[in-house]
DNA sequence: CTCCAAAGTGCCACTGAGTGGCATAAGCCT
DNA sequence: AGGCTTATGCCACTCAGTGGCACTTTGGAG
């Protein structure tokens, strides 16, 4: 399909990557992070270690590739969608989910790869931190954009906000779906997906009395 | 006051440390994080590489250590708070304004210590993720607090949502303060606080509506 | 005052991530 | 086929971070 429209370099360059991202993720969830060095790694896909660092920046970006395609793919996404008079933070939610919807459908892997993935970063804290600052940055373009496209004020920190949450609700559809299901089903994280974002303006609001008054003790 | 309490050993080391985040700090505004090498730092301290890992984990934290003791002291803070029938947002909202303003009472430094420690955290990607990575731990091990307190049940994401959008205000607010005022003031920074925070509700439901019927924005 | 146990520190050698430089091989274009 | 571009391999290097052991300092006991 999209095969041969690709010069030979650009496939064979697009091939070694997705074998340095799934035998890393293999190796990572084996035999946990920090206990597999590049030098095995690089053998194992039969590369240097040169090659490997201009495919990659690091050793947590290899990890984090199957996620951070994501982020890339729905900032391409919102650049052109329309944005009518809807509440922004909705508008970015649904294309959200179209955007997961999109990666998952150009291959049944996407999904599994991004379980693993989302895995290694809640177990080692070097990926986990690498994953924040890289949403961090990719929410900070995604800012500008929206400003100039909706006419705000530099000063206006809603856009910021909506984007940060938007993360966080991501990330905690994340953990629910990695932790509930066994199974990783696109369909279990979309379903995550809606539920955290239904609780979004809750978690402004909620005053925490639980059911029945509960009143809390110093 | 708390000087005499301790035993002597531990001053001395309370003394390294302090000497340690300020000659860090110092020499990594003057020439860049990663100018400046481990070696050099410790022979400015007269301090050995191996007692300098005895102190901080990383080199990474010791330049984010005055941001990552307002967190933990906030922390300790919300521990013990009354969290009656108010929103549980403003309530965090308000420990942090407090928490900020009983740090900078125990020293004026501490606010030139912030400012350096997030002015690097900008301009140095791994700080920067170093710092993130810190937020979200503590963020999680906070979340569980909540729940207990509250009697909330495991899958309720709304504790966890909220704790992220305070995260999300105060690095707004940072930005807002280093961007905004050139002088590092301790006023400068809660009316920031206070602003960022008081747009979150909006920052939920904001439309945006383009540029043909805009409504006045500060 | 002295001696002892414990804790902190310095020194040294080592692993492993990440980089720069240069020669080589492979894909590309005419 | 020819040269041109671009990726790759290899090598040596820096520096963050760790483990081990010997040494000094501190706090406490006789």
């Amino acid at each position: 399909m999209t095969a041969d429209l690709l010069p030979l370099r650009e496939r064979k360059k697009l091939k070694t990557r997705a074998a340095l991202v799934d035998t890393a993720l293999a190796l990572f969830t084996e035999r946990g992070f920090d206990q597999v060095t590049l030098d095995e790694l690089c053998a194992e896909v039969e590369i240097s270690k040169r090659t490997f660092f201009r495919n990659f920046a690091s050793k947590e970006e290899v990890a984090s590739a199957p996620l951070e395609a994501l982020w890339t793919a729905l900032l391409g996404d919102v650049e052109h969608a329309p944005l009518g008079g809807r509440p922004v933070l909705e508008v970015l939610q649904e294309a959200m989910l179209a955007a997961v919807r999109r990666m998952s459908a150009e291959g049944p892997e996407w999904v599994a790869r991004v379980r693993l993935s989302q895995e290694l970063s809640q177990r080692t804290p070097s990926i986990a931190a690498h994953g924040l600052q890289f949403c961090d940055r990719t929410s900070a373009a995604f800012e500008t954009t929206l400003r100039t496209r909706l006419g705000l004020g530099d000063r206006d920190q809603r856009p910021r906000l909506a984007l940060d949450l938007l993360v966080a609700a991501f990330h905690a559809a994340l953990r629910g779906w990695t932790t509930g299901s066994p199974e990783p089903t696109l369909d279990g994280l979309l379903a995550e997906l809606r539920t955290v974002f239904a609780a979004v303006p809750e978690a402004v609001t909620f005053t925490g009395d639980g059911p029945g008054r509960r009143v809390s003790r110093a």
